[in-house]
DNA sequence: TCCTAAGCGAGACGGTACGTCTTGTCTTCCA
DNA sequence: TGGAAGACAAGACGTACCGTCTCGCTTAGGA
């Protein structure tokens, strides 16, 4: 019951994230004031904090998205670093918010958020695979792939993402193959390619 | 002429230097306001803003320390991703501020900035490597290796700096090494260690 | 027809009313929100608007009661400032509340509807007695009779209402007799006591 | 020393109380906000903050300007209740501001302040007539003078101030004495008039 | 030894974002 | 159909921080 009331609230909500992501693009995430949301909304300054306690709140429930997105991805094909691929093609279809995202100096914390929702996703995968090694390597192994894919991500799209996602993908899985395989040993698996996402 | 005069201002910097590295460790980066900084070195607000444009300002001056101490330390061994350990030591040996850097939220932007200098470090080791591949290529794997290499640096701080250092540095050059090496063949340039850092 | 909803209507009013005077009582007129009355009163916010326009609107229909009582009052024995000792009697009997209303900063408004009441009382006495003057003269006199007893009733109030009314009454009337009676020439006219009041 | 930062800050306090007073005669005490005030005195928020704790203060200490003149011009002739026409011809000076403050609901805790600030005065006026009563008589008299003038001042005002300030403060005083002194027994005392005040 | 210019502390200031609060309007659903 | 529940836009509040600024004090060099 009180189903209106949801979906009023489901609306703003919305505006909501809507609203950052259209900011972030044009002055990037740091430089975005909770008035320029709200304005670009049409929502009261009170509105805001009645449904996020702050701006970074309102980007986590927003990246909750791109996480259910990536989570359905890999579910369809475990163990084979298929948010790779994934978050690529992602982010070449938005090109805009992601160039915003890593644009100067204005996401380091936006990115710091990505790079752990990426790291829990390694997580998964290296458990899926058959990980040879302590607990503690494999939380090593999982922050030094997560590491190195932003890292790749980020330079990638610094650069104008013009290199072919596929290429990027195979070249970042290789690298981490052979060092993590050759270290720990890891049985191959690769599945076919899940449906690109569309969220964000 | 005027010596005095100099020396007086390198005093201040210095005052302001350390007060931001006191106050990252009981407060964090972003936590720190100039006026805690300012409190901290007895400066006033206008002698601050005469020496640094701003916060970060100050910090990248207090960074640029760091940056001459691991170039030191490559030119002594170029090509053996040396950074790697001296980093993990000179962590290991100023574990309150780097604690303090790593800490929930608080150095997104500071961790960035590292990247990038260890970025450049990499740059200088990949090329004194005989690495094959397109100038691309060894771009992105030189973000890989930083990005990798910050992400284990975290993940080691985080859990409280336990394992030996050598043990972090050794796994995380082999995972580098059998990746890139296995891709783009490098030659094995591993010399002996240079002598410890001393900076912050 | 529906007089049940003419009741209904009836006792919205009359909750919200004492929602009024208790919320004042505990927190002052001033400080008290329209939240609070609602809450107290156990009644939604549109109902409240439906009723009132906003809160000094609830404020005067609380007041009409207290301007009914004292019209009747003098009705009985016009011409003889007879609101005095009434008011006087009526704010002992209800101390709470008109010790919330004259405490600090707490109710200027209430306080000058309050004055502009007596003095629709007072200018009623003034035609009742045989004013000599003009008639810019009895306006003038009606306000300086009203002003200075709400000074008086809001002095006696802050002493903790300890003179007996009789007393404060007797004075009041002789300070004003003698003024005016003195300056224009006024026909004594001191009917007999009404009964006391018993609103509010 | 440091004359020069305290002359800065007078000039600051001087340009928000100027403020104030010009955004009063437009819109009304109560309807004036904070941000109409830093905005017609071209100062910034914080200062404003820094200077006083909110507009009621702000007002206080425009008042106590008033107060000031009003005291000055008592001393000059002490027990003559001078106050009275100190105040009507300061106020027909300065009538847009003065006009504020009386019409509709805008001033009623701006009146109730400056009735205490004339209770005040009036309390040195009795003690300075032979008063011949209890002291919480004298208390009596005293908030009945007071609530009387202040009752008076707003007719006259509301009126547009078309009598002659002598006129009115003439009929005042004789309504005063002839209750007062009747009652009590004053020692009439009516030295030559002070010159006008000048403030607001 | 005096003088003079720079470095500096103290802190006022304009500007701007924050998160909280209250108001009056509105919509939806229940009894 | 009246009213409870409560989401909402609007906008003021008082606090915090920033980077700029003016002011005198201190403290050396050079005269």
């Amino acid at each position: 019951m009180k189903r209106s009331t949801d979906r009023r609230v489901q609306r703003t909500r919305q505006l909501l994230q809507d609203a950052l992501i259209s900011m972030m693009i044009e002055k990037g995430y740091e430089a975005t004031t909770v008035q320029d949301i709200i304005d670009r909304a049409n929502v009261g300054r009170a509105t805001f904090y009645a449904h996020f306690a702050d701006k970074e709140t309102l980007l986590t429930s927003r990246l909750e998205d791109l996480r259910n997105s990536l989570s359905e991805r890999q579910r369809q094909a475990p163990g084979s670093l298929g948010f790779s691929l994934a978050m690529l093609e992602h982010a070449r279809s938005h090109l805009p918010v992601w160039s915003a995202i890593v644009g100067r100096d204005s996401g380091a914390l936006v990115l710091q958020r990505i790079q752990s929702m990426i790291a829990a996703l390694v997580d998964v995968d290296m458990r899926a695979l058959a990980f040879k090694g302590t607990p503690a390597q494999r939380d090593l192994a999982v922050q030094y792939i997560a590491g190195a894919f932003m890292a790749v991500l980020t330079w990638w799209l610094d650069q104008g993402a013009k290199l072919p996602p596929e290429e990027v993908d195979a070249i970042f899985r290789r690298l981490v193959m052979q060092g993590v395989a050759g270290e720990w040993g890891l049985r191959a698996n690769s599945k076919g390619r899940a449906p690109h996402l569309k969220s964000m």
